[in-house]
RNA sequence: CGGGGUGUAGCUCAGCCUGGUAGAGCACUUGGUUCGGGACCAAGGGGCCGCAGGUUCAAAUCCUGUCACCCCGACCA
């Protein structure tokens, strides 16, 4: 490809409204544009890196056993309020209308068509059983999207399903996706881990993600330095703590007129926040409940929204329902005394401390050596809070650390929660009419670009792994248009790297040296060729890696050997 | 949805307070010089000042409304 046939849209100054580094140097390197708040257009060169994943994708996919199909974009409504989701889904739901006013919505995710296609097409347990996937723009209506492609509303996504007759089969096939997903990201060149995940509203037991290691990533994931445990900290457990040991000292008041927080009564009292429980009134329908933590640690919502007394909704009670429950403004509220119709829901290492610091429901008041059973009712333990650093990991095996990444791919075991809604059933051996479990498994295409990005760049621009780069080698041959012999020898070369099968950029603008070293390093071709009258006269050309410190000569006669050591040749 | 902010040339922004012929830098076009790390000189093109009302002799500027976008939060297979 030449540049002058190929836009390639840099910008030289950096976007007003690009907060992290891909988001940045996909506008600089003229990959995306925006057309509206988390839609995107993607311009030649970031459409080349994007077809690179999918082809990586396709390719994996169809060796795990998976075909594929493509459906519509846009979908009626019947179809979502048969699975119950039309209005569920919410807002992230992007409605609309057509001429005769039917509803529809643009697809967020595909589990009602593929439901509506088996249930149509697939009759009996030989043709199960059966994985599709599509590659599909999506669009789910967020609330704020933001990061440029990394949450964006409009997206490209591989999302796959597979239908079987028993649990022993999805186990099965579940295992192929994980390990083609293991394949997916290592062959795309990312640092990433398989970590367990809430399943969301997607529904099922057993759900992984695939979070590329970033920084900037949205999702924090625990993970044990010393076994196999990985989980998101959605839902990351620690051990469980050591027996509450016996009470030791008496119930006591004490004032603290002025100390509402965690960290003003520790401060006060001289005693750390792990011997305080802090208490956290909720507002449930029809009534009140009581969530105790220790002091220096956080609630986690996604434990908590699975306790069955917070099934039908919660919000944190308001300033005026903790003074009427409690006869305290919050700050001083604490689980001894409480009224008898309060559920008191102790996290497990809360609920392991002996003599610890609570509030005593009474203004500027609060109480040390208080105790379980013998001051305070315990309604139930349960592992409510969030993991920290070095917390003992669930297996045992080591302490938990703390890192952050960027979601790229989720599969789950849905069960039969799809097909029963949707009413899909397969004739079984006996003749018998079956509801087939079901698998989803889904990469976030357009993700992975800003994600790979986030984790392969320099201040001079984006590096590319390999296997996404847009091209492979950039040709640069200086001040070409001034010299007869030069042009003649840069396109001898660039013709001799097609033929051996190489992606090849020359740049044939009428462009400055530095300008042209400059593109090159923004765009992030891995391998860079100079060729210049002076190289000319000495028979050689000048290689450099995207990542070398310095350029080095290669003569002329050994370059295509040298390539061929050095880079694979595309297909 | 709550809070904050911004809409002026393709991009980054000044001008608005205190109303009076719309600006700079970058980018673009042409000519010249330069040219192995984002050059220089000269000449040029480019604006419904987000949109709609209002006040005024006169509105980018003041007032009202509206839309879009950004940031923080709630939200999020």
């Amino acid at each position: 490809m030449l540049t002058s046939r190929f836009p390639l849209c840099t910008i030289k100054e950096t976007p007003a409204d690009a907060d992290t580094a891909s988001h940045r140097l996909m506008l600089r390197a003229g990959m995306i544009r925006k057309l509206a708040a988390g839609i995107y257009s993607w311009l030649p060169l970031g459409l080349r890196v994007l077809r690179r994943i999918e082809t990586v994708v396709r390719e994996e996919m169809q060796r795990a056993g998976a075909t594929e199909l493509l459906m519509p974009s846009v979908q009626p409504k019947e179809l979502w309020e048969e699975s119950g989701r039309w209005g569920k889904y919410g807002h992230l739901l992007l409605r609309m209308q057509d001429r005769k006013e039917q509803w529809y919505c643009y697809g967020p995710t595909h589990e009602e068509v593929i439901c509506d296609i088996v249930r149509n097409e697939i009759r009996s347990y030989k043709q199960l059983p059966l994985t599709l996937f599509q590659i599909q723009t999506k669009f789910r209506d967020e609330i704020r999207p933001r990061f440029g492609v990394m949450r964006a509303r409009e997206f490209v996504m591989k999302d796959a399903y597979s239908f079987h007759l028993d649990q022993a089969s999805l186990d099965a096939t579940y295992q192929v996706m994980y390990d083609a997903y293991a394949r997916i990201f290592t062959r795309l060149g990312l640092e990433f881990r398989a970590v367990q995940a809430d399943s969301g509203d997607i529904g099922g037991d057993i759900s992984h993600e695939f979070q590329v290691l970033a920084e900037s990533g949205e999702d924090a994931i625990a993970f044990s330095e010393q076994s196999d445990y990985a989980a998101n900290v959605e839902l990351a457990e620690a051990a469980p703590p050591p027996p509450r040991p016996a009470p030791a000292q008496p119930l006591k008041r004490v004032a603290t007129p002025t100390q509402k927080t965690i960290a003003a009564v520790t401060a006060f009292l001289g005693v750390g926040p792990q011997r305080c429980v802090k208490t956290l009134l909720l507002r449930i329908p029809g009534g009140l409940v009581a969530l105790c933590l220790r002091g220096d640690h956080e609630l986690n919502e996604v434990k908590a929204g699975k306790l069955p007394e917070l099934q039908k909704g919660w919000t944190l009670a308001s300033e005026a329902e903790v003074l009427a429950a409690t006869g305290a403004p919050a700050g001083f509220i604490g689980p001894v005394g409480l009224r008898d119709s309060i559920a008191v829901i102790a996290d497990r290492s809360a609920a392991a401390l002996a003599d610890f610091v609570c509030g005593a429901n009474k203004d500027g008041t609060h109480l040390t050596g208080a105790n379980w059973e013998r001051d305070a009712r315990l309604t139930r333990v349960a592992d409510l809070r969030s993991v920290v650093d070095g917390d003992l990991a669930p297996d045992g095996k080591g302490r938990l650390k703390i890192a952050r990444g960027i979601e790229v791919g989720h599969i789950f075991q849905n069960g039969c929660k799809y097909t029963e809604a949707m009413h899909v059933g397969v004739l079984d051996e006996q003749g018998k009419l079956q509801t087939p479990l079901t698998g989803c498994y889904g990469i976030g295409v357009s993700r992975i670009v800003a994600a790979a990005i986030e984790q392969n760049h320099d201040e001079r621009g984006i590096i590319w792994p390999e296997p996404l780069a847009p091209f492979q080698i950039a040709l640069l041959p200086l001040n070409m248009h001034k010299s007869e012999k030069l042009q003649a020898a840069a396109q001898v070369l660039y013709q001799e790297l097609i033929t051996a099968g190489y992606d090849v950029l020359m740049d044939d603008r009428e462009l400055r040296p530095g300008p042209m070293f400059a593109d090159m390093e923004l765009i992030g071709i891995p391998h860079r060729l100079v060729l210049s009258d002076r190289s000319l006269d000495a028979g050689t050309v000048e290689y450099k890696g995207r990542r070398d410190a310095q350029p080095q000569d290669v003569a002329r006669r050994d370059l295509l050997p040298f390539l061929t050591a050095r880079l694979q040749v595309s297909t």
